[in-house]
DNA sequence: TTGCTAAACGGAGACACCCTCCGTATCGTT
DNA sequence: AACGATACGGAGGGTGTCTCCGTTTAGCAA
């Protein structure tokens, strides 16, 4: 790629995201971000063939730091059920960090063929690891798996998102599914 | 109001309904609805002030079921989660029975101004209904409500919905939240 | 440096959508 | 039958995504 191509690119990725942060999804035009980076619109298309591929791009960037996010949440101190849940949280705090993202990944769930596929790939693996971990220590009911999960959780988080719902509303709600999935 | 348009009103009101059930809200334009019912524009707008006031009137008559349906849970035979369980299924299966409906109604909870505010009552108050009656049995957790409940199902509903999930899917995700809100 | 070609650019405009506006047609009452 | 209030239709305004193509520019070769 051309050496001015890569710079667009990048400064198209970096403005996208503010504005996608700062408005949602729905709230920000193709125009809009072209004009912010100081291209044209074609410009835009050439680089991303839609706007929820420049959306999957922008989002790109933070959901690489899913997975230490992960290990992080294990390795706490408390029961099985106080790292869930903190596992939870981070998991809810990294959809709703973009408005409008937890339920475009959470809808793409099991389809392969969505920008957001690779994406929805992370944060399996990423519930499975939790699922491995809880379950060799027995504290996980054995019929859940990292679908149901990340369906269950982006769920909660969709709503939180789009109700602009507080912590303590996520909280307990997200209680409700780490005592659901939880072995009794 | 005139007679004819009464008439109109009627007809519009019955082709939406069988468009959107079929294609879901996006997926079906004012144009479509108004080529249909075969009116103008015009008239869809007369009776109808947006799109989403429209897909509210289609949305009406099955909506008025709920009480019903919930006395029906609450008689059935079988333990309380077996009750719930059963509610449950009943609610997401309204949700679910036009594409889109659940996202866009579990979306509306807690804002007054939706047009679906009045939905949102129906539902809020029949959840209700299925906490109190529970509660009385000592069966649910104490800090349980019913906008909580109406937002948790809702989601599974809404993810079941997008993702187009069997019934065995929504179930197992169901009695994750069943399990949860229960008394342990 | 200069010339050349492939790559990248910009923005006009096609198309689809929601919704408004207003001249025309119809209903129902007098 | 005449007339006023009510309802109708569809052209078109505004905004959105995305395409197309004439123009510009980067980077290499002579």
């Amino acid at each position: 790629m051309r050496a001015d191509a890569v710079r667009n690119r990048e400064r198209i990725v970096e403005l996208a995201r503010a504005l996608f942060r700062e408005k949602g999804y729905d709230a920000v035009s193709m125009d809009e971000v072209a004009k912010a980076a100081e291209v044209g619109v074609g410009t835009l298309y050439r680089h991303f063939p839609t706007k929820e591929a420049l959306y999957d791009a922008a989002l790109q960037a933070w959901v690489e730091t899913v997975t230490e996010a992960v290990e992080k949440a294990l390795a706490a101190e408390g029961s099985a059920r106080d790292r869930l849940l903190s596992w939870f949280d981070t998991y809810v705090e990294f959809l709703t960090r973009h408005k409008g993202a937890a339920w475009r990944i959470t809808s793409a769930l099991g389809d392969e063929g969505s920008p957001f596929a690779a994406k929805c790939r992370t944060y399996l693996n990423a519930n499975q690891r939790i699922i491995d971990t809880l379950a060799s220590e027995g504290a996980m009911r054995a019929d859940v798996d990292a679908m149901q999960l990340c369906r269950l959780v982006g769920g909660v988080a969709a709503v939180v998102d789009n109700s602009e719902l507080d912590a303590e509303a996520a909280r307990s709600m997200l209680a409700v599914v780490a005592d659901g999935v939880l072995a009794s």
